[in-house]
DNA sequence: CGGCGCGCGTTATATTATTACATTCCGTCC
DNA sequence: GGACGGAATGTAATAATATAACGCGCGCCG
């Protein structure tokens, strides 16, 4: 079973986040393993830092995070990390912020949706079923046919409607 | 009645794009007019020049365009008459591509989603009407209170289909 | 062993956007 | 009409995000 959530989508504060790193962590293991592509220490590293929390990452800030490790810190080097890791769906970026998350997969398949809590920073990822449908239907009316789906929600999350 | 449209979403390639540029100024007249806002001459230059064609502008290509007119050629300037556009509900931002489309009106109420052809790079606006309701749906299960829809989606017009 | 491809380092530069402050324009109030 | 005040614009500098181009080293595979 996961740690508690709230609502299933954002996690409760008190929730075993170093779990969540570990599946990360584990997961992306795995995914390379089967797809015979290469977890490089640079590319783990990125991950794990995209996953410290639950807030999206912008690229110079997880640039800063990797000083004093012994990776180049040129813009290039985590540039081409997150690629790697989109390209691989291990992260998800979320355009209107111009940041990574970690890919939690519990979308499984089809196009997720974001959940962007302007109260906490932190992205919720949620299976985009329903919305994707009705993406399919208006697209087809339009005789548009759908590559990609880029779907982020602004708004607030529970536990920070409370505080409110 | 408007032009001829493909499936009411992209313009026919001969639809008559000097009406469609007419119609957006003398809404923006309007709307100006009814809520004591000032349609100056940049920002009427720069809603015209995002109107030139139905392909999304880039904020340097607009700086661009003015050099020769009588107006600074500063980023700020550009930025700050996109920002007063935006915010009059005139033109929209395309986040997966940092770039401005026109408005053009048709979803009338209720978030907008967008259609992004990859063959002739037109942006086609559609009342997001099922896809917001699937959105509110899934985000109430979710515990989340939506301020903003996102909804961007990259794939081929028609007309770009039955070209490939 | 030789070549090839991938991953990475490095430098430079491109692209997108904002901050801060000075100046000008314009309507309002006296 | 003149003083004030707020909005719009000009200007200079800089921040934030992202990519291009080139070379090196290493492991794999013939």
């Amino acid at each position: 079973m996961p740690e508690p959530m709230q609502n299933g989508a954002f996690p409760a504060p008190s929730h075993d986040h170093d779990r969540c790193v570990r599946q990360a962590v584990a997961h992306a293991e795995q995914v390379c393993a089967d797809r015979d592509l290469r977890l490089t220490p640079i590319r783990r590293r990125v991950l794990e830092l995209i996953w410290t929390n639950h807030q999206p990452s912008k690229a110079y800030d997880l640039l800063e995070a990797i000083r004093g490790e012994p990776f180049s810190t040129a813009p290039p080097t985590v540039y081409r990390a997150l690629d790697f890791l989109l390209d691989a769906g291990l992260i998800h970026r979320i355009e209107s912020l111009n940041a990574y998350v970690g890919c939690d997969a519990r979308h499984v398949a089809g196009s997720p949706m974001f959940l962007i809590c302007r109260g906490c920073d932190r992205v919720a990822e949620l299976p985009g079923t329903g919305v994707g449908k009705a993406i399919g239907r208006a697209a087809k009316r339009a005789g548009f046919a759908v590559d990609q789906e880029t779907v982020e929600i602004s708004g607030l999350c529970g536990g920070c409607a409370d505080d409110a």
